[in-house]
DNA sequence: CCTACCGATCGGTAGG
DNA sequence: CCTACCGATCGGTAGG
């Protein structure tokens, strides 16, 4: 069997948030986004990262000031990887489809090259404390609304069906997720078809 | 601005999974799934359920054993709701993009209609204690096989294009996951509308 | 259904 | 980076 389908028209290779931990610092903040994803924000403790990490938890403090620190640091670096990349796509001269393909793209390589931090914010985000939960909300909102313009355009240059753009954005952003479990299982697809097979449900479901 | 699209095959009016709430036990589970939405199973307290119910937390254990009951109550609920469905339509003597529309209307209106205990288990399951944490498990894996069975008919019979069926799946379940967004906001669209955006969506985008 | 209370664990600090 | 320890909160029990 084989999986062919849909032509590429953007390589959107995005790299790792970070290359290489350096600081003892971002070891702390990438340890932390992995215990966060496999426990859950409240269900993981501080001691049991301290223990992850080979030192007693008081030490953690001298290089992080809180749990909840961790949290916004993951989820709002998170938060300025995709406004850079959006940023980008709104900008191009490409019609929608190209613009939501190369979307699509940066979604999944970003699921992938940076798996536990993306996972973290998007299912942890709502433990984030005031003045930061709210401002995070206003950015995945206005996030949204970006996604949401760029959809429009297709449905009203008639490249797309005429339906609900919000409606699509959701179901895109959703279907996205699907990579989390891809990454969980014996792959029997690779990265790179499962990224192929993404993009081509996804756009031939909403292309006119 | 109109929404056309999809002449439905089914109709697949899914009733709530209990009707009515009449014994104190399952007031409890109710709200509780209530809270474990809001709050997340970890964060949400056993003093904070009792307080929405109006009692002392001591009470609550005159009804219920523990707090990993009430989880547990909650997933195996919405899985045997699940079970249910699956298994009749898989008996049907229809093609495979007639079985996948009833079965993604299906997983619509549940989570509509059942909206809290759907989304703490697709959310919280991970929570659950051994030996349940096995059995759900076990069941997610086995309902996900037979998902994946329906479309590998389609893909064979030619209905649908040659994509790894498990990919089709994993997309599939975390789109319909976009209801939970649909809920939170005003919404625009209404619920059958949005059922409809879905469905066109996802099986547009797998047909041949 | 309540009061009273338990042992455990949490995030975090003081002080060195 | 550690030891020692804090106040708070947790799930749950005893006893009535």
């Amino acid at each position: 069997m084989t999986f062919p389908i849909f032509t590429s028209t953007y390589t959107c290779a995005m790299p790792k948030i970070r290359a290489e931990n350096t600081t003892k610092r971002e070891i702390i903040i990438t340890k932390a986004a992995k215990l966060f994803k496999e426990k859950g924000y409240k269900a993981a403790s501080m001691r049991e990262l301290a223990s992850l990490i080979g030192v007693e938890a008081a030490s953690l403090y001298n290089h992080i000031s809180s749990k909840g620190d961790l949290l916004r640091l993951i989820c709002f670096e998170v938060s300025t990887v995709y406004y850079a990349s959006i940023n980008a796509i709104e900008k191009d001269n490409k019609n929608s489809i190209s613009k939501i393909e190369k979307l699509l793209r940066f979604h999944v390589s970003a699921m992938i090259d940076n798996y536990e931090k993306v996972y973290v914010t998007d299912n942890n985000w709502r433990n984030l404390e005031e003045p930061y939960l709210s401002e995070y909300r206003e950015l995945r909102r206005n996030y949204r609304k970006k996604f949401t313009a760029i959809v429009q355009q297709g449905i009203e240059e008639n490249e797309l069906k005429q339906i609900d753009a919000n409606s699509i954005v959701m179901i895109f952003i959703n279907a996205i997720g699907a990579i989390d479990q891809w990454h969980r299982i014996i792959h029997k697809v690779d990265s790179q078809t499962f990224e192929d097979i993404i993009v081509a449900v996804l756009i031939d479901g909403v292309r006119k």
